[in-house]
DNA sequence: TTTTTATTGTTGATAGTGTCAATCAAATTT
DNA sequence: AAATTTGATTGACACTATCAACAATAAAAA
């Protein structure tokens, strides 16, 4: 038996974090869907954000992250102008109001974070941390390997 | 910076994952969502399932597995049968057909997580399950630790 | 036993997420 | 100039999650 319990641990772990995480948002009275988390912490971290560049950081669709963007434009935690370099594309920056906003959701990941990590050690973190990344790493580069 | 790429990570990875297993899943021709995967093998593995054990072990909401399972019974990958100790629930079996179809989605799945874990040891593999496996337990355990 | 409460499964409603195809406008290439 | 590519948008649809209400049955309380 478990054959594969790697699957099942994955959606556990991802359903429990997603889970738990709203809960810290919505106990704060932040009514935002995780994915539009994501995109204002991205558009915060990097400034000269686009649509497009927030669709490959998150390796999400372009046509999700639209809809996104426009919401998060809608509650006024960020603002598009024209790309000055690029008559097709705008840039993307948040409003006070949207790093405001930003602080409070950072600090609520954080402190699902802490909770989840709560029995790790530090070098057991950083440890989680590489192999994540390893295997995200494999997942997209297809090229090479054993095929 | 990357205060907490942790949350990023675990986005990426099961993304990758679950598009690599999508993937898979379709090139042998079995058009079942991940959901369904999950809900079948769950019913191959646990003889005397119920919607509600199923829920449980999933930890989904009932409602949602309903609708899978009726789905699952629809293509006839399961049937069920009135539970003689119960007259509210329905024992869940796997048809001929459907422990067919599990077997060649658990080949998909394998090869899945033979891809994403291509470099790591044997070692590294047991100890992202035994990481993984204790962040889970620490976001369904509630009362102790520090609140 | 009768009444009350809890559980199992079902349905409806709605929100959030992911994917694909088509379109328009601007940029780039030919 | 014409053709192609790219950035953003929209439409359509499938998948996933959550909540509330409900009927039938079971279990507990009175």
């Amino acid at each position: 038996m478990s054959e594969s319990t790697l699957s099942d641990n994955l959606h556990r772990l991802m359903h429990g974090y997603r889970g738990r995480l709203r809960e810290e948002v919505s106990r704060r009275d932040l009514g935002l869907p995780i994915t539009h988390i994501r995109a204002l912490k991205g558009i915060c971290r990097n400034p000269e954000s686009t649509a497009q560049s927030i669709a490959q950081r998150m390796q999400r669709d372009k046509a999700q992250i639209t809809r996104v963007l426009k919401e998060l434009i809608a509650e006024k935690l960020i603002e598009k102008r024209p790309n000055p370099n690029d008559g097709r594309s705008y840039l993307l920056f948040p409003t006070e109001q949207g790093k405001a906003v930003l602080a409070e959701l950072m600090t609520a990941e954080q402190e699902t974070a802490k909770a989840m990590t709560r029995s790790l050690s530090t070098r057991e973190l950083s440890q989680f941390a590489d192999l994540t990344a390893r295997m995200v790493a494999n997942l997209s580069k297809e090229s090479e390997g054993g095929r």
